[in-house]
DNA sequence: AAGTGGTCTAGACCACGTG
DNA sequence: ACGTGGTCTAGACCACTTA
């Protein structure tokens, strides 16, 4: 059996570890077996455990001290790497109905802007496409979402109210690495104010991202306004990894 | 020379590199010499260097791809781990002038929400701070901060208008090592209106904060609330390590 | 003093991308 | 076919914690 089809080694032990801490295989324990006894158990080198214990630690399952065993923290559910891109996903991996209405859907020349975050080179064009997004029916989010033209082709055939503009995409074999989140607040324009059903001038939650291909080649770069309330956006950095920045706005 | 106190090799590597990617060293190559030719450039092994690359890809860097050499991204400025619990230090690294006016503080038994966020036995006492971050005389932030007692005894001794409480915390031994942020959305209460100088109900960037130390006790929470149009925080996430996550509010 | 994780080495094989 | 990064091994030494 297993035939693990291309999955590294590390990777599948850290998934095996992780659910063996969540299974309370561990019992109350809140410390891991040490490096040597799980490479012994698993039939593995050292290397390799320490390979799926730096998987465990970004996902803050773990912390890890010089002459310690390493201390299993409380289960911190984790989520996938799509639902940070996918609104659709993410609804649903915390039990919502996510909904779509679509505003606009534009082909037009790139802005400058634009051109700079997709990487594009002079008078390329782009589609913009600008949607409602619901959770039960409630409007929640206003997303403005700019494509290059290659990308922009397969969600321009979509059906209006295609729920996953993500999904088709993989589908379609592209491959999202890299995402690059910016998170502020701003007032709310008159626009978003009679879309969302705000007033003008109330505060939303900005979350700007612009994802990648492993080549580093820009997929989409996004604009999403929230209303106050419906989501937030958690992180965890650790010292010597530090994803998050704070910025100048 | 040299006398390198306790820094491992790979972390002065990839500094070593990162500092060579934007002094032009490599000139406009979009590309990083290979893992092997690296190694012997600099007399280490290829498992230190594909360390030192581990740094510089969670920092955003470069990225990499089986079969290709690693690709240098934009110079994409990082910031220091402390410049994200530190008002103080972020704000002299962004080349502002930070300054504080503590508002309260107060020893006090801890409320429910605040055992449980720094995992103190029940009926502990806490401090608990309020200040106005300014920069530049105009105020941008309020932060409110609860310590367990053994560490606000060290900032209740503070000057009331020192600047950092982090740095004398760092001086005294502490270690800080994991933070977990949570980023939202609020209205501005009375409170923050009447300190913050904004309207009451009008949009504030909220971020909640807990750090820990390298066995993953507390070392305090916060609850930060700026103006719109200061700050912005950027995350950076790769597939397969996904320190961010959206929830539901 | 013993055990632990942190670091580093030297070598190996493989999957992938490019020429 | 070749070079690249991705994975894995086996062993070593050190810094740190705990007893």
């Amino acid at each position: 059996m297993e035939g693990s089809p291309d999955v590294p080694r590390y990777r599948t032990l850290a998934n095996e570890l992780a659910a063996a801490i969540s299974n309370g295989a561990y019992g109350a324990a809140t410390k891991l077996p040490s490096e040597a006894a799980l490479a012994k158990q698993y039939g593995v080198s050292r290397g390799t455990v320490r390979q799926a214990m730096a998987q465990l630690r970004a996902r803050g399952t773990i912390t890890s001290r010089r002459g310690t065993r390493r201390l299993i923290l409380d289960t911190a559910p984790s989520q996938g790497f799509l639902d940070l891109i996918s609104f659709t996903r993410w609804a649903h991996s915390v039990g919502e109905a996510p909904g779509a209405r679509t505003i606009t859907v534009e082909r037009r020349a790139a802005t400058p802007a634009e051109l700079e975050q997709l990487r594009l080179s002079a008078d390329a064009e782009v589609y913009f496409v600008v949607r409602l997004r619901t959770l039960g029916r409630q409007p929640v989010m206003l997303e403005r979402t700019t494509y290059p033209i290659e990308i922009g082709e397969t969600i321009a055939g979509l059906n209006d109210d295609a729920r996953s503009h993500v999904d088709p995409l993989v589908s379609a074999g592209v491959v999202f690495t890299d995402t690059d989140h910016v998170i502020d607040a701003v007032a709310a324009n008159s626009t978003d104010a009679r879309i969302l059903g705000c007033e003008t001038g109330s505060g939303l939650l900005r979350e700007r991202r612009r994802s990648t291909d492993p080549i580093g080649v820009p997929i989409l770069a996004s604009e999403d306004r929230f209303l106050p309330g419906v989501v937030t956006f958690s992180v965890h950095n650790s010292a010597g990894l530090t994803p998050l920045a704070r910025r100048r706005a």
